[in-house]
DNA sequence: GCCATTAGGTCAGGTATGTTGACATATTTC
DNA sequence: GAAATATGTCAACATACCTGACCTAATGGC
């Protein structure tokens, strides 16, 4: 990004502290404008690691976000991706379909019920997964580092919190469940005794 | 959402918590997929709110990037629009002419070089930017609320953290600086005295 | 066993947002 | 006067969504 000059009103000042002038609660009203455009710019380059490596392959955000949670959710029916991702049948459908064709994800019909078509990730989808993870995960772990402990539990919750009341202990047992499934994943392929 | 079951390899176990369980520091390379996952949850509620609003004027999201930057930073140059969404003239051209054609934001030529067009957001403007960042800091202040104290600094120094370093500096001068132009352009609404 | 429901897939067509590439116009700068 | 700059525009295309309609196969209630 390059310099961004105001001309018309700009006027030397205080500008640039290079800390955005802080702890002027936004009491009567203010709008939290330092939040709302760090969340934006945040979350752009936060997608944007993985983007890259996605576009070389041909896939794209879609694809990333099936591929990121079946692997974290594997067996899961289509019918849950559907849920998670708050998209319709065909456009899931699509991105579905080149992920399979193409070797990351791979369906089972379910054994108690024949209709469904449970997902699961091929070795290669695991790891295509895992490395954009990685890619995220790096840049977490240098702000993590950055910010001292307490900061991740500090994002956590800050994040947990942003999320639509009606939500929000949905996802947490997502998440919670998922890293127990992983973990039992993991158990059964070492031993096959879970 | 409803609820996501994973009947495959799902077996009562300590899911649930609530919390996400915690502090088991990712130390040899193993994901933060909670703070990813909400990540991505998070985000999506944050513009949901907007969305909704700007549906049923026919706008959508490129729109409010659009029109938010322009309250922000009145009298900012389409080039300097261009750097910041980073995206083409092209795609720019669209929303923008859409925005200045129902009067949402209006060009100046510049004083200084008229080849310069100058971008305003329009009263209805800003009466719009401002309904939709309320939303935003209505969903910001809740979760702030929950924190206590150091909460708003924890998740700024998070997020300005995820910021690319490249642009990081940049950005926070561009939140800075836009704060200072936004008091000033009121200041001079209120009395002509700069 | 019949039938409604459910899980999943698919066809057809439309919108929003982005892209490349090529030009055009006015203005500034050297 | 020529080159560079700021902006706008035309044309064509790609992706990722959407709605609505319809299909098959399997389940489950009666």
């Amino acid at each position: 990004m390059a310099d961004v000059s105001i001309t018309a009103t700009s006027k030397p000042r205080a500008a640039a502290s290079g800390q955005a002038s802080s702890e002027a609660a936004p009491t009567a009203g203010e709008p939290y404008f330092d939040l709302i455009e760090l969340l934006f710019f945040a979350y752009r380059d936060f997608v944007g690691d993985p983007d890259e490596v996605l576009a070389k392959l041909g896939f794209g955000r879609a694809h990333h976000r099936v591929l990121h949670f079946v692997n974290r959710n594997p067996g899961m029916k289509v019918a849950d991706l559907l849920d998670i991702l708050k998209i319709t049948k065909q456009s899931l459908g699509r991105v579905l379909k080149q992920l399979i064709d193409e070797g990351y994800v791979v369906q089972k019909e379910g054994a108690r019920d024949r209709r469904q078509r449970l997902l699961y990730v091929s070795p290669a989808g695991e790891a295509l997964a895992m490395k954009l993870a990685a890619l995220q995960t790096a840049r977490i772990s240098r702000v993590l580092a950055e910010l001292g402990p307490g900061g991740r539990e500090a994002a956590r919750r800050f994040l947990a919190g942003m999320i639509e009341a009606e939500d929000r202990d949905h996802v947490l047992r997502l998440i919670a469940r998922a890293d127990s499934l992983v973990e039992r994943e993991r158990a059964s392929a070492r031993d096959d005794n879970p």
